[in-house]
DNA sequence: TTGCTCCTCACGTCACGTGAGGTGGC
DNA sequence: TTGCTCCTCACGTCACGTGAGGTGGC
């Protein structure tokens, strides 16, 4: 019977770099990186200076992609692999805290973004510079348009369409129609809500309509 | 009554580069930095070449700063300032279906920062290498452990408790303690959920315990 | 006249991607 | 012998932070 699952027992260098790569997925580029930073120094090189993995390293790799994948520095994968000092728990609970402020940051984000483009299908404005002015003044102003800046933005959205020809209307429309396909039906449904909100009190679409 | 909110006025150069950037929240240094990739060129200099900001200037800046928000580069910043035939409207749809990406990606994230927490706390493991191996082992396979694995953990568990003094327990409460307490009651809650879930069947807490 | 503000390099950050130019391995 | 794999520089990415060393402005 062999011995291969013994500790100790260091097996002689198989891996070549690009089979290590195709076989994990890590780019040979970035193998080369790690062994520079000295986070994955292969165990050993032939005459020729070609780097040979062995089946220890290869854990390792193993081990270096699973705390990667946790959102780690590589510093702090090297200092969790190497056991310097650091409390794996900490740090996972400290990175925990960091994904939950990343995700409420992004959920914000996203309802800004619903908010915006609500606010772009109202006004429905051909030319960009417009539409940026417009976002510039919808950010300036955290609380939802007043009566008065939405009544300019309909105004002006009037005075646009009056200058469109039948063909750009109907192109806008076709791209307003792009845009819906592209969002999922949640988004569609929040980003009608968003543009509710977003109406003075009384301009909300009827109920029974 | 003055005509200040007249277009094509741009009045004199006022703001030195130290007083917007004091004004904004801008760093000096992004400013000098949106100088250099053309992003926001200052409209003149002193003779001893010092930057001087108009009111165009800033409220260039202040788009700028909006559209930076939503999380585009400084490069689509740029074309949609610049109305580089770029739809606005495409471009926050695709942010918007970028960051959706990034909220399910971090929610995966978080769950397997829970698992793993669960899983670290379960085993109690003191050497950070052997946590680095548990982890590697944990994410390795992305099933629950199975009854084999399980029982390993537990045994290699009671095995170094063993040789644990009881000052080094104490310790390691203290630890587990610290751990809950920098945790928000949701997470707590799914943590157990998950610890739960990472148990094989029949091996959850008495439901009446 | 003294700080303060401003200036321009220019390197560092982070984790690699992407050639350039050359040599060993099957 | 011919591709294929491997090697080492070395620049580019992205949005700046951080000095270094020097000069104008109030």
């Amino acid at each position: 019977m062999d011995m291969d699952s013994a500790e100790g027992a260091d097996p002689a260098p198989t891996w070549r770099i690009g089979q290590l790569a195709a076989a994990t997925g890590v780019s040979v580029r970035s193998l080369r990186h790690y062994d520079r930073i000295g986070l994955l120094v292969p165990s050993g090189r032939n005459p020729a200076g070609h780097r040979r993995y062995t089946d220890t390293d290869v854990r390792r790799l193993h081990q270096l992609v699973a705390l990667r994948g946790f959102g780690l520095s590589l510093r702090q994968v090297g200092q969790l692999l190497d056991g310097t000092g650091l409390d794996p728990r900490e740090l996972l609970a400290q990175q925990l805290a960091r994904v939950e402020q990343d995700i409420a940051a992004a959920q914000r984000l996203r309802g800004t973004l619903l908010r915006v483009l609500g606010a772009l299908d109202t006004a429905a404005q051909p030319q960009p510079t417009q539409l940026v002015e417009l976002i510039g003044r919808m950010t300036a102003v955290q609380r939802p348009l007043t009566p008065e800046q939405l009544a300019e933005l309909i105004e002006q959205r009037e005075r646009m369409a009056a200058q469109l020809s039948p063909e750009d209307l109907a192109e806008m429309s076709r791209r307003r129609a792009r845009l819906r396909e592209s969002l999922s039906p949640q988004d569609l449904a929040e980003l009608h809500r968003q543009r509710a909100e977003l109406l003075p009190p009384g301009w909300g679409q009827p109920v029974g309509g």
